[in-house]
DNA sequence: GTGTTTGCAAAGTGTTTGCAATTTA
DNA sequence: TAAATTGCAAACACTTTGCAAACAC
């Protein structure tokens, strides 16, 4: 077993790579931000003021471009349960949300959570291709 | 048995009423389009348009205030799965949806025909109020 | 160098608000 | 008449777009 260290900046060039997107400095920055740390429910405007406070700088509007380039690229889910705003989850595997009503906060559930033992087919000449849970809760 | 005539002003008069809400003469007429047909999937302006298609003269403005009263007093849900734009839902029963990601239509799933036979706890001190099953379809 | 990406500012979309005029009870 | 409701236009929040300058390869 090979000696390995831990090198961020590589894993997120790589991360960009094969999803197509080339390495830019923002992207980069933007990448390490989202999947360094665990995973996450982040807007836009939340991820723009992350980084101008790390010190990156980057406009709203790449901030927008990158989080949708992504998204297409399956690295960021986009999930919307509140009118006007969308969160980018950074957990694109099966799983489902707690929503907290006042708050607008998302929490996960694991798929293994929840049990869904019937569903109705698509209907003819459409197929399914993702089913959400929202638990909403009251606070 | 006594003999019934239907008396769609009335009807909606008294839902209005037991609701708390004065009847208006604009709130008379969107409740008559929103109630007195089948159940409905329906947006702001969709519904504005619907009323000025019918020659009943209300603003937009008025129609966001209706829906969000109607759906204060549980007349309406409000829907919300597409960025920056939502539905209000005349069902308000139990029951879940499937959304087309293309035309960002709706459609109603009867409860029985979902099985959900585990759900997480709600978190310490909070209480589900509802529970969303939304099947997208590509289409 | 060439094509891609960025930033800016402007435009766009859907929704909410403030307030005077109108309507309801 | 008193309180609730309406319409208008302006304000709003969030998101997208057009285009020249900057950047990656």
């Amino acid at each position: 077993m090979p000696m390995v260290t831990v090198r961020p900046y590589s894993q997120a060039i790589d991360r960009l790579r094969s999803a197509g997107l080339r390495p830019t400095r923002q992207r980069l920055a933007l990448a390490r931000l989202l999947f360094d740390g665990c995973d996450r429910h982040i807007s836009a405007e939340q991820l723009h003021s992350e980084a101008l406070t790390s010190n990156i700088r980057v406009s709203l509007a790449t901030v927008y471009n990158t989080l949708h380039q992504f998204t297409d690229a399956g690295l960021l889910r986009e999930i919307v349960v509140d009118a006007g705003r969308s969160y980018f989850d950074t957990n694109t595997g099966d799983h489902h949300h707690f929503f907290y009503e006042k708050s607008g906060r998302l929490c996960d559930i694991p798929a293994e959570m929840v049990g869904l033992t019937k569903l109705p087919e698509a209907p003819a000449g459409f197929n399914i291709s993702r089913v959400e849970v929202i638990v909403r809760v009251d606070g």
